[in-house]
DNA sequence: TTCGGCATTTGATTTTTATCAATCATATAC
DNA sequence: GTATATGATTGATAAAAATCAAATGCCGAA
């Protein structure tokens, strides 16, 4: 554990409001290490031995099932993700695995669990840590089951560049077949949808975006605070593939009743 | 708030632990109240001012936008819902309706949020409540990406069949309307996809569900721990339409790397 | 620089799923 | 009991999205 990764992992919203000896012990028991890309750093079904905060680099969530797989985060420094099987001690219902060369902290869940029973104000930090999480699920699925995949991809391009300052170009933070697995889509239904909304006002150029008509495209999207956020407080950030710097409806959806 | 109601409440997973004044405090602050069917609780985008905890009946959450709307969960007695949102002192992301008559506890959030920050065995009573309820929602997006609709289905059919103990006859707890929406799909595809099931072991009549042949079922779901369940604790049971006593890949997914 | 691998794109096609319309069933109100 | 509303089903069609196959473009290694 490098000494000048301490302050950062301080300033995290879980670990900020900590006492400061139990921030020191805790971090006695961590071990901070770098990973090659490509590496699978957490098996699903694995016992949840460790809280992982990603301090460079980034880190794919994915899960899998039969004989398939998809993206369901990825998560970018300085954060932390599957707080929830640590804090229950039960199997990581997602897989991991790093995107490029990162470095990583490894906080034991058993030391986690033990020091937030003894110290009310971490408590509350894992509390809001967790509501927040609970929350960006709960907009995912909402995105999944109200929107269509071009809603989804065109709400997905308008996000970034708010999130990114309101600009009008930017680079998508990850390469496209697994922005579209995140989506719920087939790289090549993404290829055509991003080619099909260059006349809703938002043009693709390699990793490029670049929004030549906020105005359509704003009107197309429907932004709602309650899907694309941003939340209020944002705790968990990092998380969902954020940082960088008459429409046919989508499966099980049913007209609003009066 | 009915005195037979208290201890029901008081053995609930979250209310469990507390200190005995803090409960106390936190029922005298609360009250109690009777719905008719079909009334809206919660409008999402609310401030989130209660903590609901259902008695009786059942609700039903659901999300709107644009013109469209669908269920995200069935809460049945005796469950809470919406923590989340009163921890953030956030707007609720989801609606909230009775489906029948029902009875219902409101806890000021307010309070709730006073109480926490003081009672570290409460804390520790919602941080697992909250991980659970993440649990819960990842187990859920999992099973709207990894698989179609079909084996959506299925694997609702055959998980009904487990939560009510392994049965072979179970009756359907939700009509199928909403249950088509639940799983992601429409009504007419639901129906016709309750149809196509017969050749693979289980029969529908009516809202009646008969497994006839569990061996044959269960090769076709493929039921995973990490998406079926269930957890090891059963924190947020009630949530999620629980409670009854070479297929084509679905959107998003691809082949499993080596 | 060339090569090879991989991501992306494009096209053709199939499968899945939604939509629309109509009928049937069931339950409730009168 | 009959009428009516609502949910469920069925059939025909259309739209969305996946699949398969091939071409293109890009990047890093040799």
């Amino acid at each position: 554990m490098r000494q000048e990764d301490l302050p950062e992992i301080r300033q995290l919203p879980l670990f900020r409001a900590m006492a400061h000896e139990n921030f020191e012990a805790l971090m006695e028991k961590s071990y901070a290490q770098n990973f090659p890309a490509g590496l699978e750093l957490i098996r699903q079904g694995d016992p949840a031995d460790f809280l992982h905060v990603v301090l460079e680099g980034s880190v794919e969530l994915f899960a899998s099932w039969s004989d398939r797989d998809c993206t369901m985060a990825v998560v970018h420094p300085v954060s932390t993700f599957i707080l929830a099987a640590c804090i229950k001690d039960a199997p990581y219902l997602m897989s991991a695995r790093t995107l490029e060369r990162s470095r990583l902290i490894l906080v034991p869940s058993g030391d986690l669990r033990q020091v937030f029973r003894g110290d009310p104000d971490f408590a509350v930090s894992v509390i809001n840590e967790l509501a927040a999480c609970y929350r960006t699920m709960v907009r995912n699925a909402k995105s999944l089951k109200l929107r269509n995949s071009r809603e989804r991809v065109a709400s997905y391009l308008l996000r970034q560049s708010r999130l990114a300052g309101d600009v009008v170009s930017y680079i998508l933070p990850v390469e496209k077949r697994l922005l579209a697995s995140y989506l719920g889509m087939t790289p090549e239904n993404l290829s055509r949808t991003l080619r099909m909304l260059e006349k809703d006002g938002v043009k693709i150029d390699g990793m490029r975006v670049i929004i030549t008509d906020r105005a359509k495209l704003t009107a197309l999207v429907q932004p709602d605070l309650l899907i694309d956020g941003p939340d209020p407080d944002a705790a968990s950030a990092g998380i969902g593939l954020p940082m960088i710097g008459g429409i046919p409806r989508s499966p099980g959806t049913r007209r609003r009743q009066a």
